[in-house]
RNA sequence: GGGCCCUUAGCUCAGCGGGUAGAGCGCCGGGCUUUUAACCCGGGCGUCGGGGGUUCGAGUCCCUCAGGGCCCA
């Protein structure tokens, strides 16, 4: 299992009494699926750690200083004068937040903690006002040519335009925007200007001020090296595009070692989750938001969505198709394997059980998950489509045993889950749908006379169990001495336009029954009507 | 131009510290005291993308080529 080796090879190559795990994120707009990865990756590292008897704390921060690079989406015009403007110091859109970046850091907290994240959280901003930056702004400024340098050598890149300070304009609030000029070592000296950058435009105020306290924040790439000093972070990965030859990661890097005097944490690399094999982006509505995957599945697996792959994999998540009744039957085998039920035949397979294992006691929320019976879920999704069928009652029958609590609860997610998939995402094939008008079938002599003896037969009694029924139709087949592909492929065509389906008995049973007698009476009568599709 | 990753059964993929090739779906056959599909059993001699190398032994490690995805520039 990949978290157990990483966690491995942090001991071997660490040496802390102690770990910070940190992540973070900049809350510039809601939050894509992609971003749920590396907080679940920094969790399960964290319970690996502690599963080690390390001391371990998990941070989780919001880089709420960022500026505001772009409309939120439905925003009116009038947010275009907060281009520009730390996330912290925009307005929350309607709602009761302190401010946009509180507001959509907030709605992503609540997310991984369903997920069963819980880390502490920071918010830069806080950072910044409250003077935890100061010493690490008053170095940069000190060293900033020397920063510059690091930036231009690592990345290869000339652009010199990388000051490793942005001041908060003190007219108008911007910090994109700004450009410092001079640092006499109390203040610095800046310019707010219009053609900085092409997303925001400055005032084009010049002034003086403190960078300290909130006045300033530190450019990203040397935010993110004070941060990991400041923080005292030893474990910190990040999504592939930070960790490219010469990218952020590699500049921050250089910049904590040979300014910071701190050694860089831990790195761990992790791949992109692609929704449907399409990058996402926020400005083309292309992809997920982390708030979309928790409705889709339930914690537990969105998690082991999360944790089963490699890290360094690419996830492609799409949920049509068989993904989701896949990715349930692999979580049940991994549950198999948690609690001992499987027998591995030989040691490469004991390995596989194992790795599942451990890849199933990842994806919990707690620590110690409850044994409990798992009907597969193709199957709930197809039993819940026979509205006579209770769920409940078939999954006793097949456990044997009367359903504890957790049985049920199990269950109920599995219901949730199944309703949502079969409303949305489950392919035709795992969908018996009714055709509303008599399908232009096929139907010899025979399988006309039996569909009108059962069209009598059902007409016979006002109401009519699955069982029943499907004792009945048997019997009614033997009597006409029709053969049974010919019998029940005859009700499927009549109902279903394909020639095969559910259990006939239950799933007439669960129609109406006047419905069923119209239609067997008009498909028995040969008409043939153009149904279309 | 650089980086990460993928290429394994008809389809979707697992196999991520080298040791006799796997799962699900589909398909075929059989069983379940009712024979068309809820459950169970049986059925896969697959150039593990091509080539080279390391090794007693490579899908698994190294090099290289080809196709594809994503990221950075």
């Amino acid at each position: 299992m990949w978290v157990d080796v990483i966690v491995e090879d942090i001991l071997r190559t660490r040496t802390d009494d102690a770990h910070i795990v940190n992540d973070a994120k900049s809350p510039s707009g809601p939050i894509h699926v992609g971003s749920l990865r590396g907080v679940i990756l920094h969790d399960c590292v964290t319970r690996g750690l502690q599963e080690k008897g390390q001391r371990v704390r998990f941070l989780y921060g919001f880089d709420d200083y960022d500026p505001l690079d772009a409309l939120p989406a439905g925003a009116s015009e009038e947010w275009r004068r907060y281009l520009g403007v730390p996330l912290s110091e925009v307005p929350a859109q309607g709602g009761a937040a302190a401010s946009f970046g509180r507001q959509i850091g907030d709605a992503f907290v609540v997310v991984f903690t369903r997920l069963g994240a819980h880390p502490d959280i920071y918010w830069t901003s806080e950072m910044y006002k409250s003077g935890r930056f100061n010493d690490a702004i008053r170095l940069a400024l000190d060293r900033a040519e020397e920063l510059m340098h690091i930036d231009r050598e690592i990345s290869g890149s000339k652009k010199a335009e990388r000051h490793p300070i942005q001041v908060v304009c003190e007219h108008c609030g911007r910090i994109g925007t700004t450009v410092v000029t001079a640092w006499d070592g109390n203040e610095v000296s800046y310019e707010c200007r219009p053609d900085k950058v092409e997303w925001a435009q400055g005032c084009g105020y010049r002034g003086k001020r403190s960078p300290f306290d909130g006045g300033s924040k530190l450019q990203y790439v040397v935010e993110w090296a004070a941060k990991w000093k400041i923080l005292g972070v030893t474990v910190e990965g990040a999504g592939k595009d930070h960790m490219t030859k010469g990218g952020s990661h590699d500049r921050a890097r250089a910049m904590v070692q040979r300014i910071f005097a701190y050694p860089a944490p831990y790195p761990i690399p992790y791949e992109f989750i692609l929704v449907g094999g399409k990058k996402m982006s926020t400005s083309r509505g292309v992809g997920m938001l982390a708030s979309e995957l928790v409705e889709i599945l339930r914690p537990e697996l969105a998690r082991f969505l999360l944790v089963r792959p490699h890290y360094r994999q690419q996830i492609n998540f799409d949920p049509g198709g068989e993904t989701i009744p896949q990715l349930y039957d692999e979580y049940d085998r991994a549950a198999a394997a948690h609690f001992g039920d499987l027998q591995a035949k030989t040691p490469a397979e004991a390995d596989l059980l194992q790795d599942h294992a451990r890849t199933f006691s990842y994806a919990s929320l707690e620590r110690e998950p409850a044994r409990c019976f798992r009907m597969r879920f193709a199957k709930v999704a197809y039993l819940m489509q026979m509205a006579t069928v209770d769920v409940y009652r078939e999954a006793e029958r097949e456990k044997g045993a009367p359903l504890t609590d957790t049985d049920r609860a199990e269950l109920r997610q599995r219901t949730e889950d199944a309703r949502r998939w079969l409303q949305t995402y489950a392919p035709e094939s795992y969908r018996f749908q009714v055709q509303p008008r008599l399908p232009a079938v096929p139907l010899d002599d025979s399988q006309r006379a039996f569909l009108g003896h059962l069209a009598e037969l059902i007409h016979s009694r006002p109401a009519w169990s699955g069982e029943e029924l499907h004792e009945a139709i048997h019997t009614l087949k033997t009597q006409l001495g029709i053969a049974a592909a010919a019998a029940f492929g005859a009700i499927y065509l009549a109902f279903l336009g394909k020639a095969s389906g559910p259990q006939a008995g239950w799933f007439l049973a669960a129609l109406d029954r006047d419905f069923v007698v119209a239609r067997l009476r008009e498909a028995a009568q040969g008409v043939r009507r153009s149904g279309v599709h």
